[in-house]
DNA sequence: AAATGTCGCAACCGCTCTTAC
DNA sequence: AGTAAGAGCGGTTGCGACATT
């Protein structure tokens, strides 16, 4: 697009791995250039690759602002969540994680997270046989649950469960999460928790406006449903974003005892009163999103 | 120490979408 | 309006590193 035919490049391109050479050429180029059309860039440049090779590769390792390295929970919760709501939009995820590139998202969706969704949903299906989600890693390949008007997640109560008949190590949460254990900080219900977030403005803004809808599933009754959500909230905000140390190889039964047993607070005052955005820490897992509190009890 | 298997990542391929002509 | 070319995206592959036998 607004390139002349005649600057085609020619055939004979190099493959492979991209020298260090390579890459110095490219970056300078880019750098000084931009990048109008990616087809004469090779030319210009005096690379002997193609026009899409050098967008790649650009846009993969050489452009400014890349963030490497292994993934943090948070961003890996967001892919979590943005996955469950976008299938495998992995440019639009990628939205969504400053420094991140969709390429790597993918990858790293495909070695990591990919195992561990399939695990926790052979998981559940063992703990509660009768609980359904739309999130299997057959359905998301095929159809992107943003075209399901309602997208179900596992509900505290039976993560409760879960928490309570995870003797069998292999099976318990804190490994299905890749989460460390013993002593470290767990970050396990800030995936929950990230699942209450709507996204007005992905996908042409079409979550809010389309009735999709975030449903903790078969896990509460009515009197206890508003307190599920008072506390995630209160230990995401107790525990710096995270639910820390009182989770310890999953789920602390204790604590989870003692949050069913009542409310503790109004979640509109946390929202309203200690300030949420400020005390989500770190990169804030949501600052891309809006936040919508779309959460249904059934 | 060598052979084999597994995993993760970089990069290519093919398709669709967008835009200029 | 039709066509061609470039850009962008997601799926897949190939290879190197590491682990296991």
């Amino acid at each position: 697009m607004g390139c002349k035919s005649s600057e085609k490049p020619k055939p004979k391109h190099k493959k492979g791995l991209w020298s260090p050479e390579e890459d110095q050429r490219l970056r300078n180029y880019v750098l000084k250039h931009g990048h109008p059309c990616w087809s004469s860039v090779p030319i210009n440049a005096g690379l002997q690759r193609n026009g899409k090779s050098c967008r790649l590769r650009w846009i993969n390792y050489l452009r400014p602002g890349l963030k490497r390295g292994t993934f943090t929970m948070q961003e890996e919760e967001t892919i979590l969540t943005l996955h469950r709501m976008l299938g495998n939009k992995w440019s639009q995820i990628a939205l969504h994680l400053p420094g991140r590139t969709d390429n790597e998202i993918k990858n790293y969706w495909h070695s990591h997270l990919k195992k561990k969704v399939a695990k926790l949903e052979e998981m559940e299906a063992h703990t509660k046989p009768e609980y359904t989600t739309t999130s299997t890693s057959e359905n998301m390949d095929s159809s992107p649950s943003s075209n399901n008007p309602t997208i179900l997640i596992p509900s505290f109560e039976s993560l409760h469960q879960m928490g309570k008949s995870s003797t069998d190590t292999d099976h318990s949460i804190s490994q299905v999460f890749g989460l460390p254990q013993e002593g470290h900080k767990s970050s396990l219900p800030k995936l929950l928790f990230a699942e209450w977030l709507s996204l007005e403005d992905v996908n042409g803004g079409g979550f809010a406006s389309s009735g999709e809808q975030v449903v903790i599933r078969d896990g509460f009754n009515q009197q206890n449903s508003s307190f599920v959500q008072d506390s995630f909230m209160h230990g995401y905000l107790l525990n710096d974003g995270g639910f820390g140390g009182e989770f310890h190889d999953g789920i602390n039964n204790d604590y989870i005892d003692e949050m069913l047993s009542g409310p503790r607070f109004k979640f509109e005052d946390q929202i309203s009163g200690i300030g949420f955005a400020d005390s989500v820490s770190g990169d804030d897992l949501c600052s891309d999103l809006n936040m919508k509190n779309h959460v249904m009890y059934i």
